[in-house]
DNA sequence: CAAATATAATAAACACTGTTCAGTAAATGC
DNA sequence: GCATTTACTGAACAGTGTTTATTATATTTG
């Protein structure tokens, strides 16, 4: 029985080499980029062994989708808590903004591309992303019990907060900001700067 | 000399005829599904013919990316001037998110695809962009002006309202809102409130 | 008018893409 | 040793954007 055992592990192995390579080969040339092909020939093997470990393409970038929600995460658990709510509402903002403009291309699959969710947000219920929106409602509801920001549902208002912050993200890294570009002025700075405003806008 | 003349106006009849095929099928099925084998199908002639009228599949769509702008100008420009700037800035707010869920694919093209922009950016100056940044730009300035909104650089809290209502809908059209679903509630209606959150956060 | 030239359109090909399937070769079970 | 299962692959399918050599037509020139 041990070999059915070793077998199983070498499968699992495989499974894993595609992976790690999609994930470089995504890094570093993006999803579109990376094709199928792409992937077998970097791991040596034919482009239809693949299929015998994942049923679409979709389905391994769905993976690398979730590892992005993992590094989030972590960065969010990673923090050491700060007291006061809207301090860590306004820390929760900053490692947001960092998160995509250090890893834009796990953001734009996390956040914006529409490919890798066609058909698998069904049955997953999207559960990594459902953890970081916690994290944003439970520290929103903290401000609100104690009257720190603009009153509001805390629904309402977490998911102003996220919009806001993903608006900003997502014009950034589709290069539509282009007509809002002060002369000198690097763009992630005019990114910070305007989400510290909007920080303004909400405190009470 | 006439004929020539002739020529040159069928020549732009063609080039029309393309056009309008490819918004028509870009409205029916998107950008990703309309190909140039799509679009020479319909007007009934060989793929080839379209690269004697267009450099490349991003050429049309560019086109067509303007042709959102000039409908988001129209909506603009369209609504009767109301005298407080508060309220024409909130107006604003109701006609971009309303051009948006009505014209999702447009917006897609115009504010979250990466493609036809790729070179073209560059060349053209996104005119049409910035023409509407430029309405919301003078609306906000007022509102500063007047004391009405928090205090802060207009050009900040101008791409801080856009990104606020550009991260609802780029959100919501990329379906990354099943997360925020409240029982029964309708998701455009989440984004009305949320708007209407935030406009009242603005306002001093 | 006929020959030469310019114009417009295309069939076919190139280099890709995701995906499927029939066939092969090796390891395992009996 | 033979049958069966397992793992893998070459080749193909149907599609994509794009280019090029060729053909058919229309216009201009001798």
């Amino acid at each position: 029985m041990a070999i059915k055992d070793r077998k199983e592990r070498d499968k699992l192995d495989r499974r894993k080499l595609i992976i790690e390579s999609a994930t470089k080969l995504f890094l570093e040339q993006g999803y579109e980029k990376t094709s199928i092909r792409n992937i077998a020939d970097d791991i040596e093997y034919s482009p239809a062994t693949i299929y015998l470990y994942f049923k679409e393409k979709d389905e391994i970038f769905y993976l690398i989708h979730e590892q992005g929600f993992d590094l989030l995460n972590k960065e969010f658990t990673n923090h050491n808590q700060i007291k006061d709510p809207y301090e860590r509402l306004a820390e929760l903002g900053k490692i947001y903004l960092n998160f995509a403009l250090t890893n834009p291309d796990y953001y734009d699959l996390m956040f914006i591309m529409r490919a890798p969710l066609s058909e698998i947000k069904c049955h997953s219920k999207w559960e990594a992303g459902d953890n970081s929106f916690q994290y944003l409602l439970n520290t929103v509801t903290e401000c609100l019990d104690q009257k720190l920001i603009v009153d509001g549902d805390p629904l309402i208002v977490s998911m102003s907060i996220w919009s806001y912050v993903h608006g900003l993200i997502s014009l950034f890294i589709r290069e539509r900001l282009q007509s809002v570009n002060i002369e000198g002025e690097q763009n992630p700075n005019l990114l910070i700067q305007s989400l510290e405003y909007f920080l303004k806008t909400l405190k009470v």
